[in-house]
DNA sequence: ATGAAAGCGCTAACAC
DNA sequence: GTGTTAGCGCTTTCAT
């Protein structure tokens, strides 16, 4: 058994309280018996035991975050901004995959309350009802991340995705396109699908360009093979497009490597922008220009955010929405010179 | 307040043993009071105390996992199946991000003693005396995945790395290349440096190819940017070089990107294979060949042998080489057709 | 400055 | 079949 607080104190020769006292920075003894203590505690190698700590305290210094894919690539650097904000602010993270699985989710809720987490922090996806009043029974706070809902009052902060996309298009116009395809999401995503394609739609008309359904092929998820598969059947609704916006990098990628495969030049032929800006953007070939959401940094302010929320630093957070940038990169090329 | 065992037991006028039997599926009660105490935990939406449950029978029902790069895509992976793994053993994970720093694993696994985890995963990384240490004294089990260690006697899951490197080069030659040349790791990495190169040297020796020290590039790290760089200065060493071997999916690719910059046709005029088998190496172009670690499977194996450790299954695990295999795409030529 | 003692919410003997 | 009780390791009054 590890040694316990009892230990150090039969061996310091003093009360539990004193040792207690020590080791939590609390007024109330001498130097030289904070000395002695301190001695016992190293002699018998004392770590406090957080869990009885945590069952006294109602504080267990750990927070539960959900993805619905950890090892998505933008799940991933997410995370890290959230661990690392959380490691600063004392607290230790419990990652939950819930595949995108109502079913996983509420699971996972459930065993957060029952590990009585401090606080959740929920990713990319959309909040049901089921998972809401799971949230007001826990009394914990919540933060959204790369989400946000339209139903419930929750902090979140994220990247505003009308304005990214419209932005993306817009680029494009300028860059002298005219007939421009874009690789979108589903009606159904109201958090990355609805908002982007809506972007598209809005730089195109404000541009004078026409927009039809033509000018949008859909998908169901947002992964490579959706873009690989999307490009042929976008071609043939739109055979004189010049250029595309994918509202990922993982479908602009897919759609580079569709052309490819077409024997169509990127960019010569065909200018691609995504949206994202993962680490393979750079990666690939010819590197690619995207809409670059701070992913790490909204990982970390979400975590920030939560942290301040549990030690009561504020009542009510203000939901953020993060600057978005477009990383020029390889893959549009200025239609001007045409 | 949460309501507790007792408002459960109070609410249906038995003891609160009664209700722990009940909530645990221990013998010694009548279905009439099963039912009615059912009701009351209903009624009260009663969630038991994972932390006062932790406290007695020594046992979170967590672990922790410690990666030195969360958010890189051979982590990500390795955390899918380790979490799943987990999960389906009745546990969570705490993920920690080490940066490979020294100071930062110990205060990690410091954290992870007063939490009392119940075991913990240790992945890519050396295993430092003062991490063993620490390991002792927590007295819980530990699993290495994607490393292993040749001081300590701690079980690992990994892929035999000199066997990796050995047919990644073995496959180069057989498709006709003499000039081979790789990009590898540092001398001062015992997991994926050395083995991976002395495979190469090794395949190189064992089918009559001559071996020098210009046949490697090494470097520090295993990124993207190494990879990158180590093409112009490989080439000039080597410029006879028709085909390299990357330890790395990410070098692979950043030699790729390299070889694109200077006007080298990939496979035509350079063949690249590399090693891992990320996500990302069938999005770039041309797809990539690779040796393929089963990352996922990796992960979800250490979890699983590290569940049946604490469940205490079994004594002493015994460690797993996992198989690789090399997965053919488009980045290699046959060099008998020319 | 220091100690005794009452819990936090639960499990596990041990009684009846 | 059910209840009583003694802790698990700690924090926190309240005395002294």
């Amino acid at each position: 058994m590890n040694p316990t607080i009892k230990d150090v104190a039969k061996h310091a020769n003093v009360s539990i309280a004193t040792v207690s006292r020590i080791v939590n920075g609390l007024p109330g003894y001498s130097e030289e018996t904070k000395k002695k203590v301190q001695r016992s505690i190293e002699a018998l190698g004392y770590q406090p035991n957080a869990i009885a700590r945590g069952l006294i305290n109602k504080r267990t210094q750990t927070i539960g975050v959900l993805f619905p894919d950890v090892s998505g690539m933008l799940s991933s650097e997410v995370l890290e901004g959230v661990e690392n904000a959380a490691h600063d602010g004392g607290f230790s993270v419990i990652v939950c995959n819930t595949t995108s699985s109502g079913k996983r989710t509420v699971k996972y809720l459930r065993l957060l309350q029952e590990k009585r987490v401090d606080g959740i922090i929920f990713a990319s996806e959309d909040v049901k009802e089921e998972y809401y009043k799971i949230f007001q029974e826990m009394k914990v706070p919540v933060v959204l991340v790369s989400t946000a809902s339209p139903k419930y009052d929750l902090p979140f902060v994220r990247v505003n995705d009308f304005d990214g996309a419209f932005q993306a298009t817009e680029y494009l116009i300028r860059k002298g396109h005219k007939e421009i395809g874009m690789i979108g999401g589903s009606d159904e995503d109201p958090i990355a699908g609805v908002p982007r394609m809506q972007g598209f739609q809005k730089a195109l008309e404000s541009n004078g360009l026409s927009f039809t359904e033509n000018h949008i092929t859909k998908n169901e998820g947002y992964r490579f093979q959706n873009g690989k598969e999307s490009l042929p059947s976008l071609l043939k609704k739109l055979p004189g497009m010049t250029a595309l916006f994918a509202a990922s990098d993982e479908m602009a990628i897919g759609a580079m490597s569709a052309a490819h495969q077409l024997g169509i030049k990127v960019p010569e032929e065909l200018s691609i922008i995504g949206y994202d800006n993962l680490k393979i953007a750079e990666m690939c070939y010819p590197p690619l220009t995207t809409v670059s959401q701070p992913l790490k940094d909204m990982g970390q302010t979400s975590g920030e955010m939560l942290v301040s929320l549990i030690k009561g630093e504020q009542q009510e957070a203000k939901s953020r929405y993060m600057p978005f940038s477009i990383v020029e990169r390889q893959s549009v090329s200025d239609f001007h010179d045409k």
